[in-house]
DNA sequence: AATGAATGAGACTTCATTCAT
DNA sequence: AATGAATGAAGTCTCATTCAT
C-alpha cells in the first residue's frame, strides 16, 4: 500500500505538473523522516533500524536520508530529541491538573499505573534511549534535560530534595512494572509515594 | 591462545581420563563465546554486535558460533543470563555483610554511590538487557528473576512491601545517577532510603 | 515429535541396555536414509536437499550419512533407483490386470487420468530425476531401465513399434497434463491412444 | 525485448542527450544477468546456481544481483521466461516454412531428430524448468504459455484435437529420445506422427 | 563400525554510502 | 537541491566434510 500510494503520487504529480521529478514541495520531509524513524525503532529497535527501512516507512527516497541527515547517529539524535520532548510535554500536562499535594500524589500514582505502562511503544523507545545514553555521553543531554523537565513539573508541589527522590522512585517503579513478569500492586505504589512525600521528618 | 586452550584441555583430559563426554578440544568454548559476547555488547551494543565480532573476540572460528548457538538470539539470551547472574550474585554478597537494618541501609546507599555506578560496562549491559526485555517478553524472565533475587537479599532486613519499594527506589536512583549529567548527592540518597525504610507509619 | 521420539529411543536403549552408544542394531538404516532422502527431495528439491535435512528426517546422526554414502551423488543415485523401481513396479502391476488390447487401451488412459496425475510427490520426483538424467549421463541408466520396464509391460498387448510410440505418447500426455494450467480432456487422451494403437495401416 | 528496448534507449540517449532517465553505465545489465543465469543453470543446474556464480559469470558485482532481482526466485523466473520465449520463437519459425500438412509432418519429425535433440544445453534447461513448474505452480504459467504457443504453431496445419495430441507426442518423443540410452529410430517417429495425424477415421 | 564435534567455505540478503545527473 | 543507480562490505546462517574417538 505504501509503495502503491507512492507510485500514484509520483505519477499524478508527473502528469499534472509535467515535471518528471518526484514531489517538489515537501516542507516537512525532515519531520516525517523523524516520525518514521521512531516508528521503525519502536518496531525493530535501534539495532534493526536502517536508512532503507526508515526511508520506506517515511515514503521518501533512500537518497533523501543522507541528504537530510549526515549519518544514522544524527537521525537517532533528532528522533529521540523529539520523543523525549513529546513525553516530557505530556508529563508536564499531566501535572498541570492537580492543584494540591494530595492531588499531585494521586497523579504520580496514576502516572505509573495508568498512563505510561499502557504503551509498549513508549516503553521500548524509552529503554532504547537509555541504552544510547548509557553508551554515548552525547545522548545524556537528552535524558538529562528530560529529567530536569520532569522535576520542574513536580517541583510545583514538592520541595527540591523530595522532587529528586520522587522522580527516581517513579523511574524505578516504572522500570520494574515494565520488566517484571508479576504485575505491580497499586497499594504498594501509593504507600511508596506516601513515604517519600510525607517522610519529611523522622 | 588456541594453543593455550588446547593445552589446558588436553591436560585436564589427561588428569581425568575416561570422564565420559567431555568436549574434545575446547571444553569451555561455549563459555568463552558468552564472555566475548558480553565484551562486544558492552563495547558496541546489541545493535553493533555480530557473529563475526564475537567470534573474533572469542578467538573461535565463525562457524563455531552457529554450532554452539542456533541463532543470535540464543547468544544474547545466554550472555545476559550469565550477566544477570553475575550481578545478582554480587548483589547478594553485598548484603551478606550487614547484620542490622541500619547496616543494610548503609549498604543500599553504598550500592548506588560506590559500586555499580563505577562501572560503565555494567551500566551499558544493564540498559541493553532492559531494552531487550522491553521489546521481547521472553527476556523478561531474566529481568524478573534478577529482581526477585535482589529482593530476596533485601528481605533479610525489611518487610515484603518495603523490600519492593526499596528495590524500585534503588533502580530509579541508579538509572538517574547514570543518565543524568549532574552528579547525584549522597545525602539525598541517604534521606530517600530513610524515608522508604522508616516511613512505616504515617 | 521426531526429536522427541529419538530422545525417548536413545534413553530407553541407554537405561535398558546400559550401553551408552545410540541404537546398536539398525539393520535398515541405509533404507531409511533413502526413504528420508526421497521425502526431502519431494519437499525441497534436489536443490534444497542436504545431508543435514535428510539425516534429521531419517532420525539418524549426521555422521551416519557420510558413513553410508560417499557423497551426495550416491545418495541421489540410490534414492532415485528406489523411486524408479517403485513406480515401474506399480506400472507393471497396473498392466497385470487387463487381458485384451481393448482393456490395455483403457488401462493406458486410466494411467494418465487417474493414477499418476494425482500425486504431486511423484510428479516432482519424476521431473527431478529427469533433470538429473538430462545433466548427468550416469543417471540415464536409471531412466533408461525404467522406460524399458514400462515398454515390457505394454509389449504384452502391442507390437514393438507401437509399444515405443505409446510409451512416448503416455510420457508426453503425462507431462503436459502436469505442467499445463488447463486440465486435459479425457476424450482426447482416448482418441490419441486409439490413433496410435489402431493406426497400423493407412 | 528487454534487450532491444535497452539498446534503443542507450542509442537514443547518445543521440539525444538529456533524454532523462537512461541508465547510467550498463544499460542492459539485467539482461546480461539473465543470460549468465541461464548459462550457469545449464552448467550446474538450479541446484548449483548461486548469486555468486551468476554474478561472476555476468561480470557484475555480487550486490548487483539483489539490486536487480529481489531474490533468487525472481532471477529464475526472469531467466526461464526468456528461455521459454527463445525456444517458442524458434519453434514458431520452424513451422513458418512448411505450407502443406505433409511438409508440416516432415517438420515435426525433423524437430525431434535434428534440432532440439542436438542441444544438451536446451535439454537441461527444459527439464530444469519442468522441475520448477512441477514444484511451484507459479512457474506453470511459463510452461503453459509455452505449450500454447507451440500448439498455435501447429494449429495452422492440424485441427484442434490433433494439435493437442501431436504436441504431447512430440514432448514424449523428445523426452524419451533425450533420456534413453538407446538412440531413437527415425522411422518410428515418422510412423508415430503419421498415426496421430492421419488417424482421423478408424 | 559409527558418530559427535568442529570448521572453512559459501549461501542469500541487507546495508550505508557514493556518484552522476 | 535532490535522487535513482549502484556496489563493496558485512550481516546471519547452512553446509559438506574432516577428525578423534
Amino acid at each position: 500500500m505504501d509503495a502503491a500510494a507512492a507510485d500514484a503520487a509520483s505519477q499524478s504529480a508527473g502528469s499534472a505538473v509535467g515535471h518528471g521529478r518526484g514531489r517538489r514541495f515537501d516542507p516537512d520531509r525532515r519531520g516525517r523522516i523523524i516520525d518514521a524513524a521512531l516508528d521503525v525503532i519502536a518496531e525493530v529497535g535501534v539495532a534493526g533500524a536502517s536508512h532503507r527501512k526508515i526511508a520506506a516507512r517515511a515514503d521518501v527516497p533512500l537518497g533523501s536520508m543522507t541528504y537530510h541527515f549526515a549519518d544514522m547517529d544524527e537521525v537517532l539524535r533528532a528522533s529521540f530529541e523529539k520523543f523525549a520532548d513529546t513525553i516530557a510535554t505530556r508529563y508536564e500536562e499531566w501535572f498541570l491538573e492537580p492543584t494540591t499535594a494530595d492531588e499531585a500524589h494521586e497523579a504520580v500514582v496514576g502516572l505509573i499505573h495508568a498512563d505510561l505502562l499502557a504503551s509498549q511503544r513508549e516503553l521500548v523507545l524509552t529503554t532504547e534511549l537509555y541504552t544510547l545514553a548509557a553508551r554515548k555521553p552525547e545522548f545524556r543531554s537528552l535524558t538529562s534535560a528530560w529529567m530536569a523537565r520532569s522535576r520542574r513539573a513536580l517541583r510545583r508541589f514538592f520541595d527540591e530534595p523530595t522532587t529528586h527522590m520522587l522522580d527516581a522512585l517513579i523511574e524505578g517503579l516504572f522500570i520494574h512494572a515494565a520488566l517484571d513478569t508479576t504485575a505491580p500492586e497499586r497499594a504498594r505504589t501509593v504507600e511508596a509515594v506516601r513515604r517519600i512525600v510525607t517522610g519529611r521528618v523522622p
